[in-house]
RNA sequence: GCCCGGGUGGCGAAAUGGGUAGACGCACGAGACUUAAAAUCUCGAGGGAGGCAACUCCCGUAGAGGUUCGAAUCCUCUCCCGGGCACCA
C-alpha cells in the first residue's frame, strides 16, 4: 500500500479556494438557471476588528445549507456584501482621525480575506457595499419612491436624541431608554425629521406573519413589537364643549373613571389650564421636557403630575371629573390622553393614592384587592350594567355610548412611524432640496446619486444640524423645479434603509441604470431561504418587509413578502456572556483557522450545539473534529488504494443507509450537530469493521462536503473523480428497506421496569417476542410464575408485561 | 410585571405524535507502541450499595405533586438561567 500523505488543511484549502475562483465554481448562471435557489445570509458590518466567531458561525451555518441545496441539484446563488455606512464606522474613523471613506475599503478587504478563507460558496461577482455610490444611488431612489407616494413625510416631533452620538435614533434603536450603540441615556428633542409611514402597514405586517415560514421566536418578537391592541376611543367633553378623546382597552370600567390625565405635551393642555394653575402647569411641563427618556419611561418610581384646574364630563356617569397632566401618559401612544380608573389600573391607583383622587370600584372580583385588574369579575356601581360580566358589560356600555357618539371601536399599535433622519456624516444623503417657493423637492432621478462629499471636518455637533450643512459648496444648490436658490437636506438616512433592500440588488449588481432588473428579480426573488440572527428581528426584518410591501404596491416587484422562509440562528457566547468588545471576550477566528484549518473550524462551530440555539465557544473540543477529519482522510486514501470492489457487509450497508437518512434530514432542518454525530458514528463503524471501501466512502465524502468543502473536494479527487467539483455531484439517496433490515434489541419490562433485553429480527410479531422475553432469566425472576394480566407491545422497541 | 426560549454525567450535548436516558465529542483513568514525550491505537466510565469477579439491586433528566402499564417528554404549582418588551392605557 502506498504511503498516505499527511492531511495539511492549509495546503488543501488554499488550493481549492484558488480552483473555485479560477473555475467559477460558485457562480450560477443568473439568467438561465434550471432550479434557482437564493440562499441569503445577513450581510456583515465591516468593522475594523474583522469578523468574529459569531459571524463565522452564522455564515457557516448558512453556507452548509446552500451547499446542501447545491448538491441536491439547485443553482444556488449565495451572495455576500457589506453594510458599511453608519455611526459605528464613523465613530471609529473619528477616533483615529481618518475619513471613513478611506478606512472602509481596508476593512472590507480584511473581511473579504476572512470570508474567502472560511470557504463560503460566495458568488463574488455580485458583492456589494452600501457605501458605493452605485448602490446608494438606488437607496436614494428608494427614498424618492416613498416620497412621491406620500409615504415619506417630514414632521417636527419629539424624537430620541443621543447626546453622545449627537444624532436622533429610531425607536427600535433605543434599548431601555438608552442608545443601543453607546448606552448613553437618550434625550427627547423636538426636531424636524423624515419619517416613513410604516404604521399604515401595521395590520398587514402583522397579518402576513401567519403565512410566513419563519422561526417562531422571530415571529413572536415582531408580533410583540407591532403590539396590536383592540379597544375603544371614548370622548370626554369639557363644559366649554371641547372634546377629549382617550383610548382604552377597558371600556367596562368607564363608570370608575374619576379623573383624566393628558400627556404634558398634549395640544389641548394650553387651553385647559385654569388661571390659578398656570404657573404650576408651566413649571411641570418644563421639568418633564428636560428629562431624559430613561427617567421618564422607566417605571417603578413615584408618579408626578399636576392638576390643570379644569374638568370634563364622564360620558357614563355624567359627573365632572378633574383633568390632570402627568408624564406617565405618553403622547406617542393612543390619543395621548387616558381616563384614569384607579380601582382597576395599577398606575392610576398609585397616582390617585399620591394625589388624593377618588377611587371607585366598578368591577367585583372575588378575593382580589384593589387595584383589581382582572377581567373575570362582574360590574357594580355601573348603573344599568350592574351584574354583567366584564366583557359583556363592556360591549353593552360601548353600544350605549356609541349611540350618543361618545365611543368608537379602535385598534391601536405600539409600532411608530420609522424615523430615518440621522444628523451624521457617514450615510446616504437624503435626496431632497428645499426651495423657498416650492418647499421640499425630490432630487430628479437623473441627478442621482447625491454624492456624499469627502470632507475633513465631519465631526457631529450638538446643534441637531448635520455636519454636511457646514459645506457651503455642497449645501447651496438651485431648486430643481424652479431654479431659484435652494439648499440641500443635510441629514443622511438611517443605515437600516440601506439594508432594507440589499437582497433586491444582489442579482442585479451589474446594472447601472436600474436598482434591480425585472427579469433577474422574477427569476431569483423572493429569497428562497434567509438565515440570520434575531438581533435584527424588529429592525432590519421589519423594515425590509415594509419596503418590499411598498415596492409591490408601486409595481416595482411582484411579491409582498421578501423572505418567505427565515431561520434564526442562535448566539455564540463566551463564558456564558455575549461577546462584546467592552467585555473583552471577543474571539477572533483567524488563529484557529490557521492552526486547525477552515474545515475543522467550520465543523467545530456547528458541533458546539444546535445551530438554531447557539452555544458557548470553548476551544477544548476542536481537536475532536480534527481527529474525525483525519480518520476520514485516512479511510479515503485506503479505499482509493483498493482495486477490488467487494460488496459491503450487511451491517455496514445498513448503517450507511441509516446515516444517509439521518444526515439528509438533519442537514435540511439545520440540526448540524446531530448530522455530524451521525457521520462520526458511521466512521467509527467503518474503522471497527475494517470496511473502508470505496462504496462506503464515496457517499460519506459527499455528505461531508457541505461541512468540510475543501477536504471533500480533495478526497473526491483522491477517490478518482478528477476534472469536476464534488459540488457537481448528487447528494446520496438512501434505501428505506436497507436502512431498516436486520436485528433489533427489544427492551423487556415487567410492571414498567426494565428487566431484560432480547434481540430479534426486525418486525418480529408480539407473540414471538413475548415468548422470547419469558425465556429470559432476568425476566423470569420478576414474573415469578405470576399470571400476566396485560401485555403492552411496541413494534421493534419494547414489550411490557404487567403481572 | 408581560411574552418567548431553556434547566439532562466533570464539560458541550443526544433522545420529546410517552416506550432501553446519556448517542456523538471533549476532558479523565488504565493499557499498548516509544529510550522518552507527542501523536496514534485498545479498553473503562451517571451516582450509590454488595461482590474477587462476570454480575445483582437501588437511585437518577432543577424541585414538589399528578395522569399512565410506562414520563426527560404530557398536566398543575414552585425555583433558577437566557432573550425580548415594559408607566403602551
Amino acid at each position: 500500500m502506498p504511503e498516505i500523505p499527511i492531511y495539511d488543511p492549509q495546503v488543501v484549502e488554499t488550493a481549492w479556494q484558488g480552483r473555485w475562483a479560477e473555475r467559477h465554481t460558485n457562480e450560477p448562471d443568473l439568467d438561465r438557471p434550471r432550479a434557482p435557489f437564493y440562499n441569503l445570509m445577513m450581510f456583515p458590518y465591516p468593522s475594523a476588528e474583522g469578523l468574529h466567531v459569531g459571524n463565522m458561525f452564522a455564515f457557516t451555518g448558512a453556507d452548509i445549507y446552500g451547499r446542501l441545496k447545491r448538491l441536491q441539484g439547485h443553482d444556488v446563488f449565495e451572495p455576500i456584501g457589506f453594510d458599511a455606512f453608519g455611526i459605528h464606522s464613523e465613530n471609529y474613523a473619528l477616533s483615529v482621525g481618518t475619513n471613513p471613506a478611506r478606512l472602509i475599503p481596508q476593512n472590507i478587504e480584511n473581511f473579504r480575506r476572512q470570508l474567502r478563507r472560511l470557504g463560503g460558496m460566495f458568488d463574488w461577482r455580485h458583492e456589494l457595499s452600501t457605501t458605493d455610490p452605485a448602490y446608494y444611488k438606488w437607496t436614494q431612489w428608494l427614498f424618492l419612491q416613498l416620497f412621491a407616494a406620500g409615504l415619506a413625510y417630514r414632521k417636527r416631533a419629539a424624537v430620541n436624541w443621543c447626546p453622545k452620538d449627537k444624532t436622533v435614533l429610531a425607536n427600535e434603536q433605543v434599548i431601555n431608554g438608552r442608545c443601543e450603540r453607546c448606552g448613553t441615556p437618550v434625550e427627547q428633542r423636538a426636531l424636524e425629521q423624515w419619517f416613513f409611514r410604516i404604521t399604515d402597514y401595521a395590520e398587514r405586517l402583522l397579518a402576513n406573519l401567519d403565512r410566513l415560514d419563519w422561526s417562531e421566536s422571530t415571529v413572536a418578537l415582531q408580533r410583540n413589537w407591532i403590539g396590536r391592541s383592540e379597544g375603544v376611543e371614548l370622548v370626554f367633553e369639557t363644559p366649554a364643549g371641547r372634546k377629549i378623546a382617550v383610548f382604552t382597552t377597558r371600556p367596562d370600567t368607564v363608570f370608575g373613571a374619576t379623573y383624566l390625565v393628558l400627556a404634558p405635551e398634549h395640544p389641548l393642555v394650553e387651553e385647559l389650564i385654569a388661571v390659578e394653575q398656570r404657573v404650576a402647569v408651566k413649571t411641570y411641563q418644563r421639568e418633564v421636557q428636560g428629562k431624559d427618556i430613561v427617567s421618564r419611561k422607566v417605571g417603578d418610581k413615584t408618579k408626578s403630575g399636576v392638576f390643570l384646574g379644569s374638568y370634563a364630563r364622564n360620558p357614563a356617569t355624567g359627573e365632572a371629573i378633574p383633568i390632570w397632566i402627568a408624564d406617565y401618559v405618553l403622547m406617542e401612544y393612543g390619543t395621548g390622553a387616558i381616563m384614569a380608573v384607579p380601582a382597576h389600573d395599577k398606575r392610576d391607583f398609585e397616582f390617585a393614592g399620591q394625589f388624593g383622587l377618588p377611587i371607585r370600584q366598578v368591577v367585583k372580583v372575588e378575593g382580589e384587592p384593589l387595584p383589581s385588574v382582572s377581567e373575570v369579575g362582574v360590574l357594580a356601581g355601573s348603573g344599568a350594567f350592574d351584574g354583567l360580566p366584564c366583557r359583556e358589560g363592556g360591549r353593552k356600555i360601548v353600544e350605549w355610548l356609541a349611540a350618543r357618539g361618545a365611543a368608537t371601536p379602535r385598534v391601536q399599535y405600539r409600532l411608530h412611524d420609522w424615523c430615518i433622519s440621522r444628523q451624521r456624516y457617514w450615510g446616504a444623503p437624503i435626496p431632497i432640496i428645499y426651495c423657498e417657493s416650492c418647499g421640499p423637492v425630490g432630487v430628479p432621478e437623473r441627478d442621482l446619486p447625491v454624492m456624499l462629499p469627502v470632507i475633513e471636518d465631519f465631526r457631529p455637533d450638538d446643534t441637531g444640524v448635520s455636519p454636511l450643512a457646514r459645506h457651503k459648496e455642497w449645501y447651496h444648490v438651485p431648486c430643481p423645479r424652479c431654479g431659484r436658490p435652494g439648499r440641500r437636506e443635510t441629514d443622511v438616512s438611517d443605515t437600516f434603509l440601506d439594508s432594507s433592500w440589499y437582497f433586491l440588488r444582489y442579482p442585479s449588481t451589474e446594472f447601472t441604470d436600474r436598482p434591480f432588473d425585472s427579469g433577474r428579480t422574477k427569476t431569483w426573488l423572493p429569497v428562497t431561504t434567509y438565515i440570520g440572527g434575531n438581533e435584527h428581528a424588529v429592525l432590519h426584518l421589519l423594515y425590509s418587509r415594509f419596503i418590499t410591501m411598498v415596492l409591490r404596491q408601486l409595481g416595482h416587484v411582484h411579491f409582498e413578502e421578501p423572505f418567505p422562509k427565515l431561520r434564526a440562528h442562535g448566539l455564540i457566547v463566551k463564558d456564558g456572556a455575549k461577546m462584546s468588545k467592552s467585555r473583552g471576550n471577543v474571539v477572533i477566528p483567524d488563529a484557529y483557522i490557521r492552526q486547525w484549518g477552515a474545515d475543522t473550524f467550520r465543523m467545530y462551530l456547528m458541533f458546539l450545539g444546535p445551530f438554531q440555539e447557539g452555544g458557548d465557544f470553548r476551544e477544548t473540543g476542536i481537536v475532536g473534529i480534527r481527529r474525525f477529519l483525519d480518520k476520514v482522510w485516512q479511510l479515503a486514501h485506503e479505499a482509493a488504494a483498493h482495486r477490488l470492489r467487494p460488496a459491503l457487509p450487511p451491517d455496514v450497508e445498513r448503517k450507511l443507509h441509516q446515516t444517509i437518512k439521518k444526515v439528509t434530514a438533519d442537514t435540511e432542518s439545520l440540526d448540524y450537530n446531530t448530522a455530524i454525530a451521525a457521520m462520526m458514528e458511521y466512521v467509527n463503524l467503518l474503522r471497527e469493521t475494517g470496511s473502508g471501501k470505496r462504496e462506503a466512502l464515496e457517499p460519506l465524502v459527499v455528505m461531508l462536503a457541505p461541512y468540510a468543502p475543501h477536504l471533500a473536494e480533495e478526497l473526491w479527487v483522491v477517490l478518482g473523480h478528477t476534472g469536476r467539483s464534488i459540488f457537481e455531484e448528487r447528494w446520496p439517496v438512501y434505501d428505506e428497506a436497507l436502512a431498516t433490515t436486520g436485528d433489533v434489541e427489544i427492551a423487556v419490562q415487567v410492571n414498567g421496569r426494565l428487566r431484560g433485553r432480547v434481540t430479534v429480527p426486525r418486525g418480529t410479531p408480539e407473540a414471538a417476542v413475548v415468548k422470547r422475553a419469558l425465556a429470559d432469566e432476568g425476566v423470569k425472576k420478576f414474573v415469578d410464575g405470576k399470571p400476566i394480566k396485560k401485555t403492552i407491545f411496541v413494534q421493534d422497541r419494547l414489550v411490557n408485561l404487567v403481572v
